[in-house]
DNA sequence: GTCTATAATATGATAGAC
DNA sequence: GTCTATCATATTATAGAC
């Protein structure tokens, strides 16, 4: 399971072969050896998302809580912490992406349990980081430029395999946390 | 091509089939007529991508001068304009997203020939916008916050098949507008 | 739990008639 | 330019020995 997950988020568990796997994991390629572990690769493919999934933990929100702080620097803590969350989900994310038609079911079930509560938490994140007019004049829009941006980002730098614009995380997250609690005299 | 440049958008060209192109194009499926047109798969997807990227063409800035209005509106009209590109690069977007790892090169020229430049364009688009003193700390930050909050976007769209949150573009370009030229008293 | 062997199917690709 | 026919190879999957 640890190199068909490698396999999976690299080149998508369509492309590839069992016997890929087989050889990655030390078995003799073409043995069919694999199949006295799983029925076949789709049994594969769920258990590597299940364990994904359950390694993740269904609760993305465990920082929101402990940020201290206040302010524009409470909200670009939570952003930097957000964003390392991001990291620990790259092989979920990766392997949903490239299964993203595959399965429009789990797109639906990704939708309601991170998207949607993730705007939710923004939106609470936000009033806690002491909200601007900008805010604060459509709370929910803002959230979502928030979450838009932090998967822009995530997925940019995973393209590129390079943070975008050579603006690193740190500098990322400190300039979007600036811009949603902006209080120009 | 009109049919392969379809299902390489949905599937992938690997996860196509020659027989499935021949099929969708009204030719006898595993006749092998095809090959009369294009030597092999990886050419047909190098003639969809090049008559993509003529079509869209290579001037992705085209709108940016005549944008009329000042400030937070030129902003916001700017910005709807672009996620509108956006929709008109999608074919070649979804393509270079399951051509990722088969072709970095690909990825390295987006990266200078769009993402890059977007930056660039961006910076000055804030600069006519007039600037808040969020921006002005960092603008290239500002600039890639932006890019990245429009693609984030884009792609959120994509993948669920719907506007996140419910924020149709033109809220959300809105409010991405706003955040920019934010001006609390 | 792994191997050799093997079969069935899918896919990529070519030859030659029309 | 399309078809039938045909191959070679890749891929999935199973059977049975060890």
């Amino acid at each position: 399971m640890d190199v068909a997950l490698e396999l999976f988020v690299e080149r998508g568990a369509a492309a590839t072969p069992v016997t890929t796997i087989e050889a990655a994991a030390g078995l003799s390629p073409g043995s069919g050896s694999f199949y006295r572990h799983f029925k076949d690769k789709e049994a594969l493919l769920a258990a590597v998302v299940e364990r994904e999934v359950t390694r993740v933990g269904k609760d993305p929100d465990a920082q929101v809580e402990n940020t201290d702080g206040a302010g524009e620097q409470r909200l670009a803590t939570q952003l930097r912490s957000d964003l390392d969350y991001l990291g620990e989900l790259r092989s979920l994310i990766m392997i949903l992406l490239w299964e993203r038609n595959r399965a429009p079911e789990l797109a639906e079930w990704v939708r309601k349990t991170s998207a949607d509560r993730g705007i939710e938490l923004g939106v609470e994140a936000l009033r806690l980081a002491g909200p601007s007019a900008a805010v604060e004049e459509d709370e929910v829009a803002a959230a979502t430029v928030m979450q838009s941006a932090m998967i822009g980002y995530f997925l940019a730098a995973e393209y590129f395999g390079a943070s975008p614009a050579d603006v690193d995380p740190d500098r990322f997250t400190a300039a979007l946390a600036r811009l949603l609690t902006n209080r120009d005299a």
